[in-house]
DNA sequence: CTAGCTGCAAAATCTTTGCAAATGC
DNA sequence: GCATTTGCAAAGATTTTGCAGCTAG
């Protein structure tokens, strides 16, 4: 069902596809929506979700499913960590390069078969930390 | 508000703590609203819910957001991690040690003051691997 | 043409919350 | 005694889906 090998572009795919690349801020699909709407404003919610799977689907983004309640997409469908900030609940790229040393790791786990690993940092954001501490 | 200092025991806690202490499946809210019905018929699922948050802010639990769409709990407050199957879901503690190797690179981000990190392993349960592949 | 896609709206899923009554300490 | 907790039920937040009409290739 999502193994979109047919797949068709149309104007919404396209415009999805462009503004979640046009950013680093790896919205949710309601942000995405809103982001969208400025270009298509006709465009539906249920629009913006079906496009995210089968663009994720097609490896042309990732879908992050991090500790929070809502998922996030990333334009950039390469393989990379993030940090998420606690108090504000933003989320950026880290820096740090894909460690080989936790594919070692894998490999001493035996009963399942490994396909990977999700790794997030959890931080505190420098916009907050000059924040008075929360409340 | 979860600081819970003063936390009182009531017997809904203890059973809530109690079944979940008793497994190592790592249950959802649902989950565990079942199994507690079998000694409380009477508790709600909103009490459930309320007490695992109490729990995992005391420190007695943990609450796992993992890359489902659901949340679940583990018994087991100690540093540990787990591999979940793609194909049911299941969540198995990971035998490998929390690896020190891991804070290391934590220090390299610099603009984040990091708190920690959430690992999970992704992988195919011994049950699923024998089954024909999905469908 | 026609399989795939869209907008709309309703439904599904998971979680939180307001409230009045009950209760642990 | 009284702050905390409970059950209930309704609301909230996010995501999925049925459907009839539309459209890219």
């Amino acid at each position: 069902m999502l193994d979109q090998l047919n797949f068709r572009m149309t104007p919404q795919r396209k415009v999805i596809l462009e503004e979640l690349r046009k950013v680093n801020t790896h919205p949710s699909a309601d942000e995405l929506y809103v982001m969208v709407r400025r270009r298509l404003p006709r465009i539906s919610l249920g629009t913006v979700y079906r496009n995210l799977e089968i663009l994720t689907a097609n490896g042309q983004i990732q879908k992050l499913e991090l500790g929070s309640s809502l998922k996030r997409f990333d334009g950039n469908a390469e393989n990379h960590y993030h940090i998420r900030c606690i108090r504000c609940d933003r989320v950026v790229d880290a820096s740090v390069d894909f460690d080989p040393t936790l594919d070692r790791e894998l490999k001493k786990m035996s009963d399942f078969d490994i396909i990977g690993y999700r790794l997030e940092f959890i931080g505190i954001c420098p916009a907050c930390r000059k924040q008075p501490p929360s409340g």
